[in-house]
DNA sequence: CGGGTGAATGTTACCGTCAACATGTTATCG
DNA sequence: CGATAACATGTTGACGGTAACATTCACCCG
């Protein structure tokens, strides 16, 4: 199963063209083409027959031709991460689900961030004729390696709203600091954070915002936990929280799970011996043991957004800077005051 | 934002076309081509020529043009349930990594398993000239819907191997037995199941094996709770179920740590009271409280397999009967023997 | 009642690529 | 040394649509 350069094909006998509905209701192709994109000007009764033929051979539009008449596809290309977290999944359906209702669907493709990656992620998608471009843009260099791109709209998305431009994100520094404001003002005042994969932009903001809070209120800086969103490096870095820590601030909801674990192992009582807040809010969240304190992301208004401006920039219409999605706080039982 | 007809058409100038490479490197288009597809019998010095014209004019092939005259898209349609649960999204995955290596990539649309939906989703993706098509066949019913289709190769999946035809699944009714076999030979004589959404068939599959299993071995047959896959639904049904029940057969993860966070606040402890087994194996069970005993079921390994067999399919190759993907049980903290 | 007008439809060229066939250019060999 | 492969490349015509322009016809009006 590697990838064969000549193929075989299969030759699939293709399927009826307009010339075929064409003829079949008497009219010329032209006629045809104008019943099938709505002009004005058919008399009812032509419009009827070639309906007819169109339903009676089954055909179908053949995109491709489309595609290279006019220049346009209907599709617009998105670049995930290679892993498929909460986020990218979490807005990649609400990006499909809004991009149907505009008549778009999406062709998906996956890269790192190195730049070799992305060029052929983009090779693919441009060589396809996509309409416009949604990048997952997890890390700062995607923005470099996509930067050259002007053939087409290109709207970023998990920038954490760093990269304010031409972008759509949820606001990771007022999220993160939601989090900590939530444990200072229940007493904390020993902190521990968990971060995310090292170098991706939003575990970035979270970390730096933690340290940022930190020296605001003159705590003092524990060392930094990595982890890498997965509930093991969770649980694996809960074993290193340090003693006295009553307040631990986690990068994401699956790696809680896993630091909770670890803690309760090792004899922790968390929300009453140390209070936990995650990041993203996943469904399982509200049933964790105990329920998870955490920041939800709404990933369905950034998918939403996303297409929205992507939508309007295709038809020529640049629309003003854009406002970051604001997150909000959901408050559980994994958080309490801290104890006298 | 709603869809136009008529669409104003933002002008992007073309890129470079075959011509354009052609006449730079002083060759004919054809040429350009046949190094393109990586033909026999180009002199090494022209070609170096046409691929440094290639570099300096950022050409990139126009897969359009190609796909109308070869009749290949090289990519695969996929149908997706459009709720994005756990199987399916990680099928997606899967199938994404698996098509990268043969050099395809997927078209994804969603579409309920209702035949209109169906139906446009299948316009799409076969205007589209898609090779080849992946269906995630989550109810009976998709089936009825897709099966005129002939143009092309056509693939279910995830149809819990109750369609072995042309299907790729992981054994629902092995997993299911899995699962209460565990909990029988821990001496557990009285269960209880949550159910996924009715209709889909692997809930289906799952809660009629469980029902066999109750027959075959003479046990009472107690309500089967409705669930929706939720976490939300298993905390629900878990408020439902009923007294002196030991064993909890949930059908998918989420619902079993909802239906544990239910049994908890009920004064019930798990695995003392009441012992669960959940479906799917996500990252998250090994840590939920207690540690989820669950069936694993290898979504990667559907993705492969699909991938696998639809490019041989796409080749001409038809190959022999499916083997369904085995499951296989993993054992954590959520279940021990029956209290005596 | 002839020309103008607009509605309905037809004709032709072109989008960028591949496939089939045509051509030109060297080596090869009797 | 001329016929003849074998190789390297060029030319032409699909593929199935869209766009621009051309045509036909009926009707209206001065």
């Amino acid at each position: 199963m590697r990838p064969e350069r000549p193929a075989p094909l299969a030759k699939q006998g293709r399927g009826p063209s307009m010339h075929d509905v064409a003829a079949r209701a008497g009219v010329s192709h032209q006629t045809v083409s104008r019943v099938l994109n709505d002009f004005p000007g058919i008399r009812p009764e032509t419009r009827e027959r070639v309906q007819a033929a169109i339903r009676e051979l089954g055909y179908r539009r053949n995109m491709a031709a489309r595609a290279l008449a006019t220049g346009r596809s209907e599709v617009i290309g998105v670049i995930m991460p290679e892993v498929p977290h909460f986020g990218p999944t979490s807005t990649l359906y609400a990006i499909e689900h809004a991009a149907k209702q505009v008549g778009f669907k999406p062709l998906i493709t996956t890269a790192s961030w190195d730049s070799e990656s992305m060029g052929e992620a983009l090779d693919f998608l441009l060589g396809r004729a996509v309409d416009a471009l949604v990048v997952m843009a997890q890390h700062p260099d995607v923005l470099a390696a996509v930067d050259a791109i002007t053939d087409v709209p290109v709207l970023f998305v998990l920038t954490g709203n760093s990269h304010a431009e031409r972008s759509v994100a949820v606001d990771q520094v007022a999220g993160t600091r939601l989090a900590l404001d939530h444990l200072y003002s229940l007493g904390h005042r020993r902190f521990q954070h968990i971060t995310g994969i090292a170098g991706l932009t939003e575990a970035q903001l979270r970390r730096d915002t933690f340290l940022e809070f930190l020296d605001e209120h003159g705590l003092e800086r524990l060392p930094v936990l990595e982890g890498d969103w997965s509930a093991d490096a969770g649980y694996r870095a809960g074993l290193e929280v340090e003693e006295g820590v009553t307040a631990l601030f986690v990068a994401n909801d699956p790696m809680a799970i896993g630091a909770i674990h670890a803690l309760e192992e090792r004899g922790l009582s968390v929300p009453r011996d140390i209070s936990v807040v995650g990041f993203d809010d996943v469904p399982e969240s509200a049933y964790a043991h105990p329920g998870l304190t955490t920041v939800h992301q709404d990933f369905a208004a950034v998918g939403l957004r996303a297409v929205s401006l992507v939508f309007a920039a295709i038809n020529g219409k640049e629309p003003g800077p854009v406002e970051p999605i604001e997150p909000w706080l959901v408050v559980r039982d994994s958080t309490a005051p801290v104890r006298a």
